[in-house]
DNA sequence: CGAACAGTTGATTCCGTTCAAATCTGGTGG
DNA sequence: CCACCAGATTTGAACGGAATCAACTGTTCG
């Protein structure tokens, strides 16, 4: 009834390319793409499908395993097919920052920078689909609709990442934690879920490092929000929402 | 020798559309413009001159004269050409948070959503370009080029912002003054500045809801800096970077 | 069974906040 | 010109909340 167990440091990435070969693997190509309507490519006609799995990498990557070394040189993009994934930053004496999550349908690749600014590991089995910077590059250039989609998800994601801005900034541990609850609904809503159980696939210590905490704290804020009603947790990665409209005045949130 | 005063909360703004009327101001279109090398509009060729200025209005705001407001609808866009803003929100009890400066040649209009997520705040005299998103749209979509650096530009400060995290979550009041010094001379550099002093021209409240802090920590932390032979500071606006050395490696900056 | 690790809970410490006050500056009006 | 005021900044003292240190529980996996 739990969620894999995370694997600290995996060894490396092992890109595989995929385009022409006959695969061995799932028989669905971008035509049978479970995220399709949530990522970039959907600003791109369906007769394209072709084109874009010739050009597209599968990914597969294990709990734990890296994708990204912070400094590596950036070659690809990526969309995120399944599993979960976090976008990490250490400082030299060991300061941990988790700068985000990654789940199906998000791209990873809004970047000025000719290297990784952060390391990207997988909080559980993971798999994305791959495209080299040019492909995407030229792709852009023909299809003018995609460019203007990843411009659009470019400002969705600052926009959210400004909101972080205020929390890590000015909110209280109980103010973060209910925040955080309420965008991973809101994400796990968007890719079709319902019901009011919020699934948490990573650990603790990356709740406290993307809230700017101890893990102590975001314990103990978990445990706050339970006694006072607000949530309720089975496990650690299951947390139910029983009180929707006091967590958001918590967050400040419009609803 | 000092800066402009700033007034709280000015009036609110008065937007001056400029097209087409015998101009009272001054000559210089987006021919003379002084910070074109800086804004998006590089991109486009220089025979497009006359077009931009066409659609361009030139919104002038005082110290403290609001640009736009939180929950405002959102209908034009801007480039900085002098001066400086804040970005900034506020919690229903009060807490503020700056989520960042704007200065000459940056683009306002960096956004998903259909309205301001954030006010946004003349710091000192300033002046900006104005350009309707429809205008800025069709401009887009007859100038690939445009949308291009637009992505390019949005790309760069996500990278700016996803650093600002760190810098919240996990560095010491210290650290985010040495850092956010040291960002401020870099911007000052990129618009053609040389020597070791660094402008600011936000009084400090706004550097403590930039940082997370209180102003009297930042107060504190200046004058650590300034006792530690790392600053030297003959007036609250002017910083001069004595040991950059120091500096980058209490921000962890690579250089 | 025992080791390793995630998570929770408790006790104590410490750093940044809060509260308070002094200093300095520029601007105003007598 | 100078007294005075308001706001910005700095400095000091005390407090408090999250970090730190420590211990315990529960689960997974060898």
């Amino acid at each position: 009834m739990s969620l894999r167990v995370l694997r600290p440091n995996g060894p490396t990435l092992v890109p595989t390319p995929r385009a022409g070969s006959g695969a061995v693997a799932e028989d669905t190509g971008c035509g049978g793409c479970l995220v399709r309507h949530l990522a970039v490519c959907a600003a791109l006609p369906v007769e394209q499908a072709r084109t874009l799995e010739a050009l597209a990498g599968d990914i597969p990557l294990r709990a734990g395993e890296v994708l990204a070394r912070e400094g590596d040189a950036r070659r690809e993009v990526f969309t995120v097919t399944s599993g979960a994934l976090r976008r990490i930053r250490l400082l030299a004496d060991g300061r941990r920052l988790v700068a985000g999550f990654l789940m199906p349908g998000d791209f990873i690749g809004f970047s000025g920078a000719s290297h990784y600014r952060h390391s990207i590991e997988a909080v559980t089995d993971s798999s994305l689909c791959a495209f080299s910077m040019q492909d995407m590059r030229s792709l852009c250039s023909r299809h003018p609709e995609l460019e203007r989609e990843l411009l659009e998800r470019a400002c969705v994601e600052l926009d959210n990442t400004r909101a972080n801005l205020m929390s890590l900034a000015r909110m209280t541990p109980l103010e973060r934690l209910a925040s955080f609850l309420l965008d991973m609904d809101g994400r796990r809503r968007r890719q079709g879920h319902g019901g009011d159980e919020v699934i948490l696939p990573m650990p603790r210590t990356d709740i406290a490092d993307y809230l700017g905490l101890t893990v102590e704290t975001v314990s103990r804020s978990f445990t706050r929000l339970r006694q006072d009603g607000l949530i309720a947790t089975e496990d650690p990665h299951r947390v139910a929402l029983k009180d929707r409209k006091r967590l958001a005045a918590l967050a400040e949130m419009p609803a």
